[in-house]
DNA sequence: GACTTGGAGGTACC
DNA sequence: ACTGGTACCTCCAAGTC
């Protein structure tokens, strides 16, 4: 029996003791398919040098013996081979230790305690991650698969599953020719009365896919749209919605926010209900698994919660202040949420009932939507990495590079580091922190004819092109280069390339190649490729100063910013003596004036750095800008580091780290600065902003100011009883949880600052909720929001702004 | 009680 | 705990006069 194969759901069981790998995904035909493939467990011993063959034929004599026993399995060494391998970079002599069971890997490797041997090592990879790895089975790539069809009877009853067929895999070949898989997404959202899980009632799930739409409620069961079906109680509502999953077989189930609370809240009333949640293949229920967010799983059908995805991989390319599904889709999709006001249910009336069915609805309709959109990223993340999309989807940037780190070692015949113990992170987060980057002090003032270079990557060319790592990392020796870093002395490394290095070379060069590929056939796909091998990049620096990594190197991180500041700093020298000022230079770009030289000549400078520096880095041309304001600190006269505006020749604003940017400023200072920044920008000079700021100061006193312009949001961070300083936000947050409101950790909150009766000097005394009555308090807004966002703009001027709030004649210094 | 100062807290830049 | 360090700025908390 030959079949062809798109792996899309990993899971094991134990089968008489053993490991057998049960991956879920699609046939030719489209047609749900199970494959059943035997895992072979080991692990590795890695042998001191000075052992001898004698003293290893002992050595395996003695570990035969090792037996785990359990009640449920006994797990034995089924097979020991000898092999030459890297560790950490040097060659070693190992045994190779196959056992009966992965499960017991760790109470195997405890009993590996032999002088002979100095390491064990790859007993904590995940199971999945090592069969992938072995096997070459990856997700998502077309597969023939040669094997046996499993009957009834088959691996204790697996034929049970609701799959087309089972295949057990005897060969396993890739398909080179690229197959367009189009997955089956389906995407959910519930409502319910009370947000703290399981404490009210689901009064409807909604349910949307490619052509369909569904919503199913038991609450309001007279005429309504075409989409909603009514059911007579909750327990019927959860049986129909596992039955429609059942139905449509869906590849992946997508909620927004649904690891946290659709998928757990749907458990936990499916339970009060005494319904059976089968949705997975083999009729299990959902699954839960503990973490910073919890994870929630389904057997068989991927189920992805898109908030997590796009919280790692696309958050820093939003201008969303929340990651919300209202905010997202409207800056993805150019689509919101419906809007509805909540209220409790028995106060419905048939309209509002039909609005909330449209509201719960859209919900769906938008998560699916955000799905379509980022399948190619999760697809492509999901075969860069070899790792299931149950994962990717979950992972963070530091694991996601793991991930890719574990699936390469390979290629270099390395033996997996293991992960950090406790204590081990313990130490490491003790280390404090070392130097990073160089940021240059700017001058405040309006500039004009700015140049922006910045280094491509530069971090991760700065470790390739000097090879910093953990397993390049060397006491003395030559060809070697020492690199100072501060107070931890100095940190020397072996010129010889190490993995780390190599991969991350590999990962730029693909990055390369998927962009080139996009510029000359535009492609999501290869738009996607492009920015996961970005990210990857970019986060490879991160993650070897990272506490939790298992190449966790922080000499090599060290080494890193230490480079790129003499890298960023020599450049900045080069560019002076090129009898260029330069202005502004952050971690990795660097700007300039153009003053009378012409573009070429810019240009031509550009090549000549480039010409002379070290191995892969790249400075490349980030823009040419009109002009560009730089302002001083609030506190000083000094310029303020990361904070300028620039506009490019065609008029458009590049703004950094003004209040504008700043989501914790109402939007009336935010907005107010926006516009102000762009006038003297397009201008070049402050008449038409000081205009603007006049008029907003009058409007401003006579109230005539919209409630949503001034309503600052701030996020808690944290529990509210563990602040220590009761600041403005933590006053709201109190205020809310007295109404009954729900408060979360992580959530944004909203408030604003009102006119109080008595006189009170503290803000959070003034702190009202969007919905309290109240006016706003126009000494705060003037004080504390407007005049503090433009007070240092003006400043450039030589302009007083609160003197001309106050009605003073504001004087330039050239008059007087 | 007014004022200063340091720290807590949040958010941004790269 | 879930990539790193650098920087700005507000508001509270606690100290000084």
């Amino acid at each position: 029996m030959q079949i062809n194969f798109i792996p899309i759901d990993y899971d094991y069981f134990d089968f008489q003791g053993r490991n057998i790998i049960r991956i879920i995904g699609r046939n030719e035909q489209g047609k749900r398919v199970c494959v059943i493939d035997e895992f072979k467990p080991y692990l590795y011993a890695i042998l001191k040098d000075e052992v001898t063959d004698k003293q290893i034929q002992e050595l395996i004599k003695k570990i035969e013996k090792i037996t785990i026993d359990l009640n449920s399995r006994t797990t034995k060494i089924e097979k020991i081979q000898i092999e030459g391998k890297n560790f950490l970079g040097k060659q070693v002599k190992v045994l190779k230790i196959f056992i009966t069971n992965y499960k017991d890997a760790h109470p195997v490797a405890d009993k590996l305690d032999f002088p002979e041997i100095q390491a064990r090592r790859e007993y904590d990879i995940p199971l999945l991650t090592k069969y992938i790895i072995d096997s070459k089975l990856e997700p998502l790539q077309t597969y023939i698969i040669t094997g046996e069809i499993i009957d009834n009877n088959g691996y204790g009853g697996i034929s049970n599953l609701d799959v087309s067929l089972v295949i057990k895999a005897e060969k396993i070949e890739l398909i080179k020719e690229k197959q367009e898989f189009s997955p089956k997404i389906l995407a959910y959202d519930i409502e319910s009365d009370e947000f703290e899980i399981g404490k009210g009632e689901i009064l409807m799930i909604s349910l949307a896919g490619k052509n369909f739409k569904k919503v199913l409620t038991w609450k309001y069961c007279k005429k309504s749209a075409d989409y909603v079906e009514c059911f007579k109680d909750e327990a019927e509502m959860l049986e129909k919605f596992v039955e429609y999953i059942k139905k449509l077989e869906p590849d992946f189930l997508i909620g927004y926010f649904s690891d946290g609370f659709d998928l757990p809240y749907l458990r936990a009333r499916a339970e009060k209900n005494k319904v059976k949640l089968s949705l997975g293949l083999d009729n299990s229920q959902p699954t839960f698994a503990r973490g910073r967010i919890p994870s929630s799983s389904i057997s068989g059908i991927v189920h992805i919660d898109l908030f997590r995805f796009i919280e790692t991989v696309y958050s820093q390319y939003l201008e969303s202040e929340t990651l919300g599904l209202n905010e997202v889709s409207l800056e993805l999709l150019g689509e919101g949420k419906k809007e509805f006001d909540f209220k409790h249910s028995g106060k419905m009336k048939e309209e509002e009932w039909s609005e909330f069915f449209e509201y719960n609805l859209q919900d769906s309709v938008l998560t699916w939507k955000l799905a379509e959109k980022f399948w190619p990223d999760m697809l492509e993340f999901s075969k860069i990495l070899r790792e299931p999309l149950f994962d990717i989807t979950r992972d963070g940037m530091s694991q996601l590079v793991e991930t890719y780190i574990l699936h390469n070692l390979p290629n270099y015949n390395e033996i997996t580091e293991k992960r950090p113990l406790y204590d081990e992170i313990g130490e490491r987060r003790n280390l404090g922190k070392y130097e990073g980057a160089f940021v240059f002090q700017p001058s405040p003032g309006l500039y004009e004819n700015v140049v922006m270079f910045d280094f491509t990557s530069m971090y991760s060319s700065v470790i390739v092109s000097f090879n910093l790592s953990k397993t390049t990392l060397t006491e003395k020796g030559k060809d070697t280069i020492e690199v100072g870093i501060g107070k931890d002395g100095t940190a020397r490394f072996s010129k010889k390339p190490g993995f780390f290095s190599l991969m991350l070379k590999e990962i730029i060069e693909k990055r390369k190649k998927a962009k080139q590929e996009y510029k000359k056939n535009p492609s999501n796909y290869a738009k996607a490729r492009s920015n996961a091998y970005k990210l990857l990049a970019n986060a490879a620096y991160g993650y070897q100063g990272f506490f939790g990594a298992r190449y966790y190197c922080r000499e090599a991180a060290a080494a890193t910013a230490a480079l790129a500041r003499k890298s960023i700093l020599e450049t900045i020298e080069k560019i002076q003596k090129a009898g260029y000022e330069v202005i502004y230079s952050d971690t990795d770009s660097i700007c300039l004036l153009q003053d009378k030289k012409n573009k070429q000549e810019v240009l031509e400078l550009l090549k000549k750095i480039n010409s002379q520096l070290p191995g892969i880095m790249e400075l490349e041309l980030e823009d040419f800008y009109k002009r560009g304001l730089w302002v001083s600190k609030r506190a000083s006269e000094s310029g303020a580091k990361k904070k300028y505006a620039l506009i490019t020749e065609e008029g458009k604003l590049k703004i950094r780290g003004f209040e504008t940017v700043r989501r914790d400023w109402c939007p009336l200072a935010r907005e107010l600065q926006s516009e102000v920044l762009k006038l003297i920008l397009e201008d070049g000079k402050e008449t038409r902003a000081l205009e603007l700021v006049k008029k907003t100061l009058k409007n401003l006193k006579e109230r005539k100011i919209q409630r949503e312009e001034i309503m600052i949001h701030t996020q808690l961070k944290k529990p509210i009883s563990e602040y220590k300083a009761i600041t403005p936000h933590v006053i709201a947050a109190v205020k809310m949880k007295e109404k009954g409101m729900p408060v979360d950790v992580g959530m944004l909150l909203e408030y604003f600052i009102a006119e109080t009766r008595e006189k009170k000097s503290l803000v959070r005394e003034k702190v009202k909720l969007p919905d309290e009555k109240g006016e706003y308090n126009i000494k705060y807004y003037l004080e504390h929001q407007i005049l503090p966002a433009i007070g240092n703009i003006f400043d450039v001027f030589n302009i007083n702004i609160k003197e001309v709030a106050d009605g003073k004649k504001q004087k330039k210094l050239g008059e007087f």
